[in-house]
DNA sequence: GGAACTCGCCAC
DNA sequence: AAACGTGGCGAGTTCC
């Protein structure tokens, strides 16, 4: 028997509506300054160059050369290095990837601590920039326009995906490559770019589905701060405040390494390792005095010691507790309802959205929790970015709607038209949303970014607006 | 010579 | 017992 969703022709609206907005906004595209773009593709070609040349004068590349037993040989092989570092040399490989093979990621080549192998992961990032970004703007442009396409019918969890080029995957983390990539995305003449970001998308919909009281407090409270209370579990923190820097990095260390992970579905082994090697900057093995990043008085392993957390070991075990108190105590209600999931999918084969999706196909256990809220999260933009465009067309604002990233709706923006778009664009989302989605049980909020006027994407971050 | 694969790496 | 979700894309490689 076919079972009908009930809210399947909501979904069809939005899918409908959605891919109109966004065909207008592939429409309009995003201006490239060639010039620029060329000249950048140029300077890292000759910083590649010289690398690569530098490398090419190394005991080490002679070596592996010469291992090669005359067969040609490639440095930007994973294959050939791999054969070369954990088969000629018999390195300890410090990860496998999927085929088994000894991964010769960052990761991995860090570890291996050879000074030539950090030359090519330099050159690898370079290339990245040039060959992935730049190259790609440069090959999709046309007439000084990028036209990235967005399609809302690839992705398991009805989220979207967008190529021709990705907009959705520019880099914004690491600042060179920022930089040099989003120097390149410019306004047309006389406007700045404005970005406009739910805030905590993913965990404020996840409240819809689990309705879990303390996760509802910790969104609702402006004087709660989750985040900090998991960081001072970990780290054991008397007397914290995120406004001292090493607090902070803390702070950010249990965020992005405990508990966005854990809400993924991740388990406090890995979680125990990110958060003492990549950000505390603590060794495997027994911890001594002044190891590891800064704290107020001395080193983290000073700190931990302090507290009887002497060894890499016992502060896997540690977060083990935490792991348990955070599902079993903290979060209980939301633990239940990933349980639910899973046992609702293994009876019935699909998972439900709450914005009238349906996922079905074969799913892992994460997955049943993770896909409804990934998809739900990204419906409340598509459907603030169908608002959006309808009020610029109805408004017959100079303004455009250029693009989308998941989470975040891209204008490029009339300055005259700035703070008028800003107003209206949060009243969707504050007002408006939580009313047409009445099982929306948190305020839903989001920040708005602009750059300088005539300035590229580059310039975004130096230009907050409340 | 192209399809399909692996691997690494960028975003949310 | 098992052990992080969703994509796109370039380069290298293998297969037909």
């Amino acid at each position: 028997m076919i079972s009908l969703h009930p809210k399947t022709n909501e979904a069809f609206h939005l899918l409908m509506q959605g891919t109109l907005a966004l065909a207008r906004a592939e429409r309009q595209g995003i201006k490239v300054d060639m010039t620029y773009a060329n000249k950048k593709k140029e300077e890292l070609s000759v910083k590649v160059e010289a690398l690569e040349a530098a490398f090419k004068s190394t005991a080490f590349y002679r070596h592996w050369q010469h291992s090669t037993g005359g067969k040609a040989l490639n440095i930007y092989s994973n294959a050939q290095l791999a054969t070369y570092l954990y088969r000629v040399k018999k390195l300890e490989p410090v990860g496998a990837t999927d085929s088994g093979q000894g991964s010769t990621d960052e990761e991995a080549l860090t570890q291996l601590n050879i000074p030539e192998l950090n030359d090519l992961l330099q050159i690898r990032k370079l290339k990245k920039i040039r060959d992935t970004y730049l190259d790609g703007f440069v090959k999709e442009q046309v007439n000084g326009f990028i036209h990235p396409s967005f399609s809302l019918h690839l992705v398991k969890t009805y989220r979207s995906s967008s190529n021709n080029p990705n907009f959705q995957n520019i880099p914004k983390r690491d600042k060179e490559a920022m930089n040099i990539c989003r120097g390149a995305l410019f306004p047309r003449e006389g406007h700045q770019l404005l970005e406009i970001d739910f805030s905590g998308a993913e965990v404020r919909i996840a409240a819809a589905y689990h309705k879990d009281p303390t996760m509802i407090k910790y969104i609702t409270d402006p004087t709660s701060d989750m985040h900090a209370d998991v960081a001072k579990q970990i780290f054991i923190v008397d007397g914290f405040n995120k406004k001292i820097p090493d607090h902070y990095v803390l702070r950010q260390a249990a965020k992005n390494g405990f508990v966005f992970p854990q809400f993924y579905g991740d388990y406090y082994k890995n979680c125990a390792e990110n958060m003492a090697c990549r950000w505390g900057k603590l060794p495997k093995g027994k911890w001594k005095s002044g190891m590891g990043i800064s704290m107020p008085n001395g080193t983290l392993s000073d700190h931990l010691i302090a507290q009887q957390i002497k060894s890499f070991d016992s502060f896997t075990e540690h977060v083990k507790t935490i792991e348990a108190d955070f599902w079993e105590n903290r979060f209980y209600a939301y633990a239940k309802w990933k349980k639910r999931q899973w046992s609702n999918y293994q009876k019935t084969g699909y998972i439900d959205l709450l914005t009238g999706f349906r996922c079905s196909g074969i799913m892992g256990k994460n997955d049943t929790s993770n896909y409804p809220v990934q998809g739900a999260a990204f419906h409340c933009l598509l459907w603030t970015l169908i608002k959006t465009d309808a009020f610029i067309l109805k408004e017959k604002l100079d303004s455009k709607i250029i693009g989308q990233i998941h989470d975040s709706l891209i204008i490029d923006c009339n300055p005259k038209e700035l703070q008028y778009i800003i107003k209206t664009v949060k009243g969707f989302i504050q007002n408006d949303l939580p009313k047409y989605w009445s099982w929306i049980n948190v305020p839903m909020d989001a920040d708005a970014e602009a750059c300088p006027i005539d300035a590229s994407w580059a310039e975004l971050g130096k230009f907050k607006i409340n």
